[in-house]
RNA sequence: GCGAAAGUGGCGGAAUUGGCAGACGCGCCGGAUUUAGGUUCCGGUGGGGCAACCCGUGAGAGUUCGAGUCUCUCCUUUCGCACCA
């Protein structure tokens, strides 16, 4: 064993013996509990960030200690390939997304083995791969047949100059990230996938996952978003055009409150009008532009403007006017709203704005109510009032009494309603997988049939940012109808990514079948016992997974109603942002390393140090490209090795929090790995040790082993159970500095720190497995560690005499005292009332109450 | 705007089921060794008194023998909002 730590000849030599080894290349073995460990596969952006050496290094860990439980463990890897990143390349650089995307994944799979995790590359492959996608066309046509995909419109965002759909995220500002010019809204044909049948068994299922974190379920029951209400009708009769106003509400108890109703800018009502009036038209022309985003349409100013139509009351007949309002989406539900301005918010502020009147109508707990301002509670429930016969009535008797009113009249009914939308899939790019759709000027949307799958990508073409590059390749385009044989046209939308991840965890169990999209292996494997991936993710993906999942089960793929046993959502890595604001121009960027700061909070300052010039400092957020706050962690790996990373990204936070980076904190790591490859050192040079015989250990010997054995049974419990790998690796930092402080050369002392620096090495063999390896040799091992099971506390070192209990007065620390270890209440109230410093605060005063905690304190209350 | 989470020393964080606030690491201070170092080792380190004690977990209230932990209100930050992945 060398005297230095020289973590990179340490690493290739280690990886080699893997490779030669096959040590991660996973076999279906029914004689062994399985466990199928994942992350989130990356997307090729060209180099890994310090959020995938996170996310890897919690799944290698995992992967590692479940293997050392006895566990048959599979950890794939593969890649999420389509995407925009790699169109803008194209744009900017002229390479085709195919090639960037190619040579993106290969050199980050480099780095994915740099980095020494524990991954079994026999069944990598990237969505982008035709053999891969084609099941995503298959299944596709599988939703078609059962009525789960359907065609329908949708709105987007339309740049009038490129003459081309944009993204949310190349929408800035309502303008066209590349052009500048202001996005319009745009309705297109698009294919959807209907999530929303399944959104019963979405929400109810999520109490069937007990091992996913609370935030998140409760994030996805949000999102599902059932909302029990009433539908309801108001009739109109304009000019002799008749028709009825849908709108769908929450509180029907609230209805005799209603003075006016709100339509989108798409509601035929708004289109009647706009014939009309040119203030109207006007409006709704205004209501076209803008990008599509729920957060933009939220938080932008409510206008509206009164239509001149009346409808009629559903149950008071009286005229209510329709106002188009820019707040009320064509999309969600009827395209309509009531407005109840004495008890709704949004309608109060719109009715103030307009002049509107407020009727309050409901009586919330006795608290006087008024027309004047609103107060928070003004949408609370209570009981109705100047509501005719529902007064007095609570909001399940108003609800009911008025649905039944309603029913009654043919102008409305009780409704479950969802949040959630259905899932369009269609996007109008090049770099997707294919919707296998042929058009025939004859037959219409014809589903390509299952022999000519699959839709083939082109993969030489190169995007200019105007419009999809399909539609302007012939040789993609033109094609022969299925049904007729007529010259067609196939369709050049390609799928939404999100398909691609939602079910690749399958295909990784499937690897390379030509035949079927799974097979019996996916029996084996599936579900996937622990998944690893960021909080973004914690709706849409997971989510989108989790219906697709569904999907495959009703099509006889598989039996699972779940995809994902047990979830880990790591928070996001955050960095500090610095940037410069031009008068005119475009927010400029810099990276963190390249700003001198100093102060905390918003008294940070920089200055750049390229230039020294000053840097405003715009808080810490994630680390992106576009922001250029990134660390790129391959420096890291070649300045300290895969091992310090590795440790240092799973040190001091718990893997659900933010992580702030520090480059502090990386030699805190590396410092720690010399430490212990110093005592390991020290000690193999002292010789071999004898085993340890704990009977004929002194105190100081038996209180080290004990410590070393507590420290076992805390790392295997943080890592196994509380995944809190940061105080897992506190706890053996901890008891590293004991043995630095144990020196003893007389051979029980030798004995037990032989046990303590086996167990170390063991403890920290999931983290850094190539320091571990080289170790585990060093300390007179033949074995390959990664082949070692986890080892057993020893029952017997853990024994103690005698334990310290705390004493409190009131509830206030006063002292702590021995007892023999198991003591009952007398022993313990005994042991504390004796002590002086306890006595000084009872001081003769009656104990009125006295609390025993057993084996920890006492509270003597006075 | 809506949904979700977080806030504890100079900094990242620990405190697992309501029971010792500040484990571990970073930084800083002092000392030893080295004395050109990407060193290493030892000790100290929440604030106030510098003693016994008091104060202290974003702010304010509440429940409890006991609250960082539970409840309510507020503030700040981060994530998501359906075409970034």
């Amino acid at each position: 064993m060398r005297e230095r730590y020289e973590p990179n000849e340490i690493e290739s030599t280690v990886q080699d013996e893997w490779d030669a080894a096959g040590t991660f290349v996973a076999r279906e073995d029914p004689a062994k509990p399985k466990y199928y460990c994942l992350c989130m596969f990356p997307y090729p952006s060209g180099r890994l960030h310090m959020g995938h050496v996170r996310n890897y290094t919690i799944g290698d860990v995992l992967a590692r200690y479940m293997r050392m439980q006895g566990f048959n463990v599979l950890q794939p890897m593969g890649w999420d390939a389509f995407g925009l990143p790699a169109e803008n390349a194209a744009i900017e650089n002229g390479v085709a997304p195919a090639r960037w995307t190619r040579d993106n994944i290969a050199h980050m799979k480099g780095q994915l083995k740099s980095l020494g995790f524990g991954i079994d590359w026999s069944r990598e492959f990237a969505t982008c791969d035709a053999d891969y996608y084609r099941w995503n066309q298959w299944l596709f046509l599988r939703m078609l047949e059962r009525g789960v995909a359907y065609k329908t419109t949708g709105v987007v965002n339309w740049d009038p100059v490129d003459q081309t759909v944009l993204a949310n995220e190349q929408v800035i500002d309502g303008r066209g990230w590349r052009t500048g010019a202001l996005i319009e809204k745009r309705e297109i044909p698009m294919y959807y996938l209907r999530i929303t049948r399944y959104a019963d068994e979405l929400l109810a299922a999520l109490d069937a996952l007990p091992d996913w974190p609370e935030r998140v379920r409760t994030m996805q029951a949000n999102w599902i978003g059932r909302s029990d209400g009433v539908n309801l009708s108001f009739p109109y009769d304009i000019d002799g055009v008749r028709g009825e106003l849908k709108v769908f509400t929450t509180r029907a108890d609230t209805i005799m409150g209603v003075t006016f109703v709100a339509a989108a800018a798409g509601h035929p009502l708004a289109e009647l009008a706009a014939t009309r009036s040119a203030t109207v038209r006007a409006f709704v022309d205004e209501c076209r532009r803008g990008s599509v985003m729920e957060a933009d349409l939220a938080t932008m100013e409510k206008k509206g403007v009164p239509t001149g139509l009346f409808v009629r009351h559903p149950l008071t007949g009286a005229e209510v006017e329709v106002w188009v309002g820019n707040y009320v989406l064509m999309a969600y539900g009827e395209g309509a709203v009531m407005g109840v301005p004495g008890h709704d918010e949004r309608d109060f502020a719109f009715a103030k704005k307009y002049g509107l009147p407020i009727l309050p109508v409901i009586d919330v707990d006795g608290r006087p109510y008024s027309t004047g301002e609103w107060q928070p509670w003004y949408a609370e429930y209570g009981r109705c009032v100047h509501s005719g016969p529902y007064d007095g009535l609570d909001y399940a008797g108003a609800t009911n009494a008025i649905a039944k009113d309603l029913e009654a009249k043919g102008l409305g009914r009780k409704q479950v309603v969802w949040r959630l939308r259905d899932w369009g899939i269609s996007r109008q790019r090049y770099w997707g997988c294919p919707i296998p759709i042929i058009h025939c000027p004859a037959c219409g949307d014809v589903p390509v049939p299952d022999d000519q799958l699959p839709v083939r990508l082109p993969e030489d073409l190169v995007p200019d940012g105007s419009g999809n590059p399909l539609a302007k390749t012939p040789s993609f385009l033109d094609c022969r109808c299925p049904k007729c044989g007529a010259a067609a046209r196939r369709e050049t939308d390609t799928m939404d990514t999100f398909v691609d991840s939602s079910w690749y965890f399958f295909r990784f169990a499937s690897a390379g079948n030509d035949r079927a999209m799974v097979d019996e292996r996916a029996a084996y494997w599936m579900p996937v016992d622990q998944y690893i991936g960021g909080i973004e993710h914690a709706i849409l993906h997971l989510l989108y997974s989790r219906f697709w999942t569904r999907v495959m089960r009703d099509c006889g793929l598989t039996k699972l109603d779940e995809p994902f046993q047990r979830l880990l959502t790591q928070g996001m890595v955050l960095n500090e942002i610095w940037f410069r604001k031009p008068a005119s121009g475009r927010i400029v960027y810099f990276n963190p390393a390249d700003v001198e700061a100093q102060g905390e909070g918003d008294a940070r300052r920089g200055v750049l140090r390229s230039d020294g010039r000053p840097v405003e400092y715009g808080g810490i957020g994630t680390m992106s490209k576009s922001r250029r706050n990134g660390v790129d962690p391959q420096e890291l790996v070649d300045r300290f090795g895969a091992d310090t990373a590795r440790l240092f990204a799973m040190s001091n936070v718990p893997p659900e929090h933010t992580f702030e980076w520090s480059d502090e904190g990386v030699e805190g790591a590396f410092r720690f790995m010399k430490r212990v490859w110093k005592i390991v050192h020290a000690h193999v040079e002292g010789g071999p040790a004898q085993a340890v015989d704990g009977a004929s250990l002194d105190g100081p010997q038996r209180e080290l082993r004990r410590q070393v054995h507590q420290t076992l049974l805390k790392v295997g419990d943080d890592i196994g159970r509380r995944r809190t790998f940061n105080t897992a690796i506190a706890a053996v930092m901890e008891l590293l500095n004991s043995l630095t402080r144990f020196a003893d050369d007389s051979p029980p002392g030798r004995s037990v720190m032989q046990e303590a620096l086996d167990l170390v090495v063991l403890m920290l063999a999931p983290v850094v497995p190539h320091a571990a390896q080289a170790m585990w040799r060093a300390l007179g091992h033949p074995s390959a560690i990664v082949d070692e099971g986890w080892p057993k506390a020893d029952a017997a070192a853990l024994v103690r005499d005698t334990i310290e209990i705390v004493v409190q007065v009131n509830g206030r620390l006063r002292a702590r005292v021995p007892v023999p270890a198991g003591a009952d209440e007398a022993v313990a109230r005994e042991a504390a009332l004796a002590d002086p410093g306890v006595a000084k605060f009872v001081a003769g005063q009656p104990v009125r109450k006295l609390i025993y905690v057993p084996g920890k304190l006492v509270n003597v209350v006075v």
